[in-house]
DNA sequence: GAAGTTCCTGAACACTGTCAAGATACTGAC
DNA sequence: GTCAGTATCTTGACAGTGTTCAGGAACTTC
């Protein structure tokens, strides 16, 4: 049965070929380009075909989604990997939140999909209990600020917790830039950069234990 | 000339009830049921005569979002208004951050027009030159911390920076939690604001002097 | 009452997501 | 080789969107 099998596989490159479109056309001319039609004419089909692949735009939308997480993990990935063998907790950290807001600026289209995606239509409804998994980098995070408890160089509470708040600083910090607000407070480029080492230092800070002073290396 | 006034007076009030018409639109049915039609509808006028009155949709969305921000400014200003008389900096602190993941929570359609207006559109475009004030909170939260610097409580470097920070800890947490990226993390509705409490906690901690106990207080 | 101004609307345009019905091309059986 | 069946794609439409523009109605001024 060779030919079922060659039909599966067209049936999958056809609709990683539309995936991929959406992500060009996403990355080279933003977020109200990305139509249907658009779409369908970047891979020279029709619009009704797409329906064949995808049940709704939002399905679509959704993997093009997931495609920019683990972009953004491995900017993440490649940012710690490149800090050289047994880094310690504070570098570590640090390139996680820069890395996550240096993301943020150079694909901006990329990451307001990835996190207003989920329709603001409902009046108030609260999040979606339809599952969006914990992104790696938090777990990486966790096991960060357990290590760091465990060589006494932090007394943050429930590392899982602290983990969240420190994604949640960058991405705020990345989420109000993007949205124009930080624009009065900033005077150049390169202040964010400053405000989010400040933002990175002062959590770090707030986990440390009492007394302590630099840093200490936890591992190497 | 009192009909000129009369005249001036209806166009301005026929403006200012298209906007309350957006205004309750979102706020009762959510963003994606706000179309020039349904606002139309409700004020029982033509579509085409909101564009007497507002050159395009965004401009009048700018105006509901700057309602937003007043409104928000004054959940914030009743919470910190309601710790009674010569907070100290912590409290004040505490209140400010726990009223903005409040609001948010509490006026989702809102909370996410406010931030995420400004269009996603150009691929790579930093966020507009245009000028969107920085809202009255941050230059609460300065003050803050300048007051907080003085009496010696807290050694952050700059206050504006260190506001921002707050701002961006806080926005970071209502945008992840009103985004689903929250949800498999917390249990219940409550977590957040446990996760808010940590949050503020850590950062005032990042801030304090070394080597000091409990937050003293600041005044009365 | 005529002329002029202001305000509003009906109808259209180009666009969107989406779908039912039909055309086309490929497959397996006789 | 022909025919039925199936998988695939397209045509053309529908209802919705933001937006514009020619024209009509009401009011004001002379």
């Amino acid at each position: 049965m060779g030919i079922a099998e060659r039909r599966q596989r067209q049936r999958a490159a056809l609709r990683t070929r539309i995936v991929e479109a959406a992500r060009d056309i996403l990355s080279a001319e933003g977020l109200d380009a990305l139509s249907i039609r658009s779409i369908a004419e970047r891979i020279e089909y029709s619009p009704a075909t797409i329906y064949l692949y995808f049940r709704h735009k939002d399905d679509l939308i959704r993997e093009v989604v997931k495609a920019g997480f683990t972009r953004l993990a491995e900017s993440i990935e490649r940012a710690v990997a490149e800090l050289g063998p047994d880094p310690n907790s504070a570098e570590q950290f640090r390139a996680t939140g820069r890395a996550y807001a240096r993301f943020a600026v150079e694909n901006t289209a990329y990451f307001r999909l990835m996190f207003e995606l989920p329709k603001a239509s409902r009046p108030d409804c609260l999040p979606p209990a339809e599952a969006v998994p914990l992104p790696p980098w938090h777990t990486d995070l966790v096991t960060l600020v357990t290590r760091a408890k465990e060589a006494g160089l932090t007394n943050a509470g429930d590392p899982a917790q602290a983990a969240l708040v420190g994604w949640a600083v960058m991405h705020g910090l990345a989420s109000l830039y993007l949205s124009g607000h930080l624009t009065p407070a900033l005077q150049g480029p390169g202040e964010l950069a400053e405000l989010v080492e400040a933002a990175l230092a002062t959590l770090w800070k707030g986990w440390k234990v009492e007394g302590t002073g630099e840093p200490a290396r936890d591992r190497g």
